[in-house]
DNA sequence: AGCACGCCGACT
DNA sequence: GTCGGCGTGCTC
């Protein structure tokens, strides 16, 4: 306004915004001490007081006046810089991607800055206990000069050997006892002693598991085998001329994993030569330690990056990666924040795993990310699966990715399929066990050949199907099944939150035995140990298997071949067993498909096709069995066909036809609290606002209430913007966790950025009135899993 | 998110 | 009395 020469002759920016790395989604502003100022840049890391303590931060913007969001009074002033080494500095680049991911999956600012921040030693915290020194435990009588407080204070401590922590020693009244304290300390009488606390409370839980990260055995060491040799010469074009192109540019490959690992190398190899650099993501720990592998056979070194590593060996990554001493960096999904400049080539390995989704906040998935930085940075990315998701299918199918397809169809096993209803109806383990899967094992066992079966415990929801035909009852609207609650004998969708009475007969064959799914498959292992008592059976789940120590443990009893039978989870695929078996069976593939979530069939598609993998080539002998009462479903259909366009073209339909992702845009609204009435009140009203807003935004009312039917898809014409659709709420299906109540919301929008600008706004009203600061209200753009 | 502060209740 | 466990409110 006014010019002031002082000013105009000093035009150093005296306020900067900084972001903290804390669940805030405001920045703050603080005052530039002069002797700082010219020395601030944006992505500079500051060290700032916030409340009682001083925080790390990293400064956004630059003002010469105190932005208008700012308090009058009361600004702090920076305290230092981080060093002046570019350590301290974040390239802008780090910064944009940072609040790129903010933007995307509405998550405060402040927690999506800690992902591109290098990782720092979590201090620990200490907490004061005062003793009774020798001195002060002797006769009262001889300490003379004590004064009446610090006489009162003393005699609680003597009385107390082993000493009172702080927190307890000074309740209550403050000032007097503190400078009696001090008095006490100083003349010897009292000791104060730190004792270090684990990291106060709720840390992720995880125990730190040490592993070397950077030397492996070489039997983890993943093989690479080139696809048939016309597939890889036209691998090293299209990849070599990507990656000439210097820009952005997609593919998808999909393949084997020795197939994908031999083209990752060379893809890698085509980007270093140009010299640029190079990042993999992939969903496991496991993974990432066997594609270092695959590098170092064929002798190039890489850098790994996960979660598994001690935070110095993270630390040690990251400044490998910073200073480009790591021209191959391999990691978890947290990698993909790696600094690494003159990225040449993004890889995604497993790019349907949903263990990329990072599922606390901020809930980015690793694959969008890596998108969004190879676009950034002008790079390749390259989406690699062994059965890629829709998603992927999708963007190939709208012309945004090329797809490269090397199958090799002599690899895969003889297939069968086994149609459930034509043995026996009564729900015990004995059925699944139908006399050819018998036969198939006892074969393979004949031949000293290892049979694996392959359980998809994930189907053990509380869900209704039909005994003698199969069919589960689904939600009119959702077309996802209906979790059965026995107590209330109601069936209630997950999805819209919608009841109803349990259905007394088969909605497609009218017959009436409707029965709980499952009952009988979870005993499957005992009846096959019952049935082959002299077979050794090994078990690979969730339970059996908690470290990659005890997958190393099964994988060298198999190698030894100490075990017969092998039964398992989606684990099984993690063990790197393909075509190791003679006989691979899936006693029960429908279970996966009672999972209330659009994605089931997805899922047990890739299921089944992992299952094949696991199998020798039929040309060896290699058989796969599979058991369904589904023998029509898509998924069966096209794994028996060995024509994956038939799966993914009728589930693309499917979910075209309901407007499920990917083509449309889910976000999962999460409400929580200690009182259940408080939630649902809660929950409503969010639904009430959200619908306030659309009606508001777009000027016509939406259908959808409580109870009253309403279109599956969208109202309006296509090619228009639609208006998001709002679903529930509906209680979580574990409606409590962890002592809290969840009901859950569901916004179904055709763009993501329509749905997350009116989630943001109500939530921010539903905060504001919602005094009870016991509720949290919690938002997941893109979720990956619905339960 | 983390921290202080205050109140409750379990266990000496 | 001691101390851990929440709920609440605040952070330039």
């Amino acid at each position: 306004m006014r010019n002031q020469p002082v000013q105009a002759a000093a035009p150093l920016p005296g306020y900067v915004d900084v972001v903290l790395p804390r669940r805030l989604d405001r920045s703050f502003t603080y005052i530039v001490p002069t002797e700082l100022r010219g020395q601030i840049v944006i992505g500079q890391s500051v060290i700032v007081p916030f409340g009682t303590q001083d925080l790390q931060g990293v400064v956004i913007a630059l003002h010469h006046r105190p932005p208008s969001g700012a308090p009058e009074a009361g600004l702090k002033s920076l305290r230092s810089c981080g060093e002046t080494s570019l350590d301290h500095v974040l390239t802008p680049a780090q910064v944009e991607l940072s609040r790129w991911v903010a933007e995307r999956y509405a998550a405060p600012w402040g927690q999506c800055i800690k992902l591109v921040l290098p990782p720092v030693e979590q201090p620990r915290r200490l907490q004061a206990r005062y003793l009774p020194t020798a001195h002060g435990l002797a006769d009262l009588s001889t300490h003379s000069g004590v004064g009446e407080d610090e006489m009162r204070l003393l005699a609680r401590l003597r009385r107390r050997p082993k000493g009172i922590m702080e927190r307890t020693l000074l309740q209550g009244d403050t000032s007097s006892s503190v400078t009696a304290l001090r008095a006490l300390v100083r003349k010897g009488l009292v000791v104060r002693s730190d004792a270090a606390v684990a990291p106060t409370g709720t840390r992720r839980g995880k125990k730190l598991v040490l592993t070397t990260g950077l030397s492996l055995p070489m039997e983890e060491a993943g093989e690479a085998s080139p696809p048939l040799s016309a597939e890889a010469q036209s691998w090293l074009m299209v990849i070599d001329k990507q990656v000439a192109a210097d820009g952005y540019s997609a593919l998808l490959l999909e393949g084997e994993r020795a197939t994908r690992h031999w083209c990752l190398v060379q893809a890698a190899q085509a980007t270093l030569r140009r010299g640029r650099r190079v990042l993999v993501v992939t969903g496991d720990v496991e993974n990432a330690g066997r594609l270092a592998g695959v590098f170092a056979a064929v002798g190039e070194q890489a850098m790994l990056l996960h979660s598994g590593l001690s935070v110095k060996e993270r630390e040690a990554a990251w400044q490998a990666a910073r200073v480009a001493s790591a021209t191959i960096v391999i990691g978890t999904r947290m990698a993909v924040f790696a600094p690494i400049d003159r990225l040449g080539l993004v890889w995604v390995e497993g790019e349907d795993d949903t263990s990329l989704k990072e599922e606390q906040v901020p809930r980015y998935h690793a694959r969008d990310v890596a998108q969004e930085r190879a676009r950034r940075d002008r790079a390749v990315l390259v989406l690699a699966s062994n059965h890629p998701s829709l998603e992927s299918w999708l963007a190939v199918r709208q012309g945004l990715m090329m797809a490269c397809v090397y199958r090799n169809p002599t690899q895969g096993p003889k297939i069968q399929v086994i149609d459930l209803k034509a043995y026996g109806r009564d729900s015990s383990a004995g059925t699944v066990l139908t006399p050819p899967l018998c036969e198939g094992i006892r074969d393979a066992l004949q031949q000293r050949l290892l049979v694996v079966l392959f359980l998809n415990r994930k189907g053990f929801a509380s869900v209704l199907h039909c005994g003698d035909c199969g069919a589960m009852p689904q939600c009119d609207v959702c077309s996802v099944a209906l979790t059965f609650f026995r107590h209330r004998s109601q069936v209630r969708c997950h999805f819209c939150g919608r009841a109803k009475p349990v259905p007394d007969h088969c909605p497609r064959c009218r017959s009436l035995k409707l029965e709980p799914v499952g009952s009988g498959t979870e005993r499957i292992e005992e009846a096959v140990r019952r049935m082959f008592p002299l077979a050794r059976v090994g078990r690979v789940d969730g339970e059996t298997i908690r470290r990659p120590a005890d997958a190393r443990a099964v994988r060298r009893l198999l190698d030894a071949g100490e075990l017969d039978i092998v039964i398992g989870t989606q684990m099984l695929f993690r063990l790197a067993l393909q075509a190791k078996a003679a006989f691979v069976a899936v006693p029960d593939a429908d279970a996966g498909l009672h999972i209330p979530d659009f994605r089931s069939a997805e899922r047990m598609y890739h299921g089944l096709v992992d299952a094949a993998d696991l199998a020798l080539p039929a040309t060896a002998g290699g058989r796969l069995l599979v058991q369904t009462r589904l023998p029509d479903h898509h998924a069966i259909l096209a794994l028996a066909s060995g024509k994956e366009e038939l799966f993914v073209a009728q589930e693309q339909a499917f979910r075209q036809l309901l407007q499920y992702p990917p083509w449309t845009s889910l976000i999962r609204l999460d409400v929580s609290g200690t009182a259940e009435p408080s939630v649902a009140r809660a929950a409503h009203r969010w639904v009430a606002l959200l619908r306030g807003q659309v009606f508001s935004a777009q000027g016509a009312p939406i259908s959808g209430g409580h109870g009253v039917p309403q279109p599956a898809g969208f109202a309006g014409v296509a090619g228009e913007s639609r208006q998001p659709l709002i679903l529930g709420p509906s209680p979580a299906p574990h409606a409590m966790v962890r002592g809290r109540y969840c009901y859950q919301i569901l916004v179904k929008a055709d763009s993501s950025e329509g749905g997350r600008a009116a989630v943001l706004r109500t939530r921010e009203e539903l905060e504001r009135e919602s005094r009870q600061g016991a509720l949290r209200f919690e938002i997941d753009v893109d979720p990956v899993s619905m339960t």
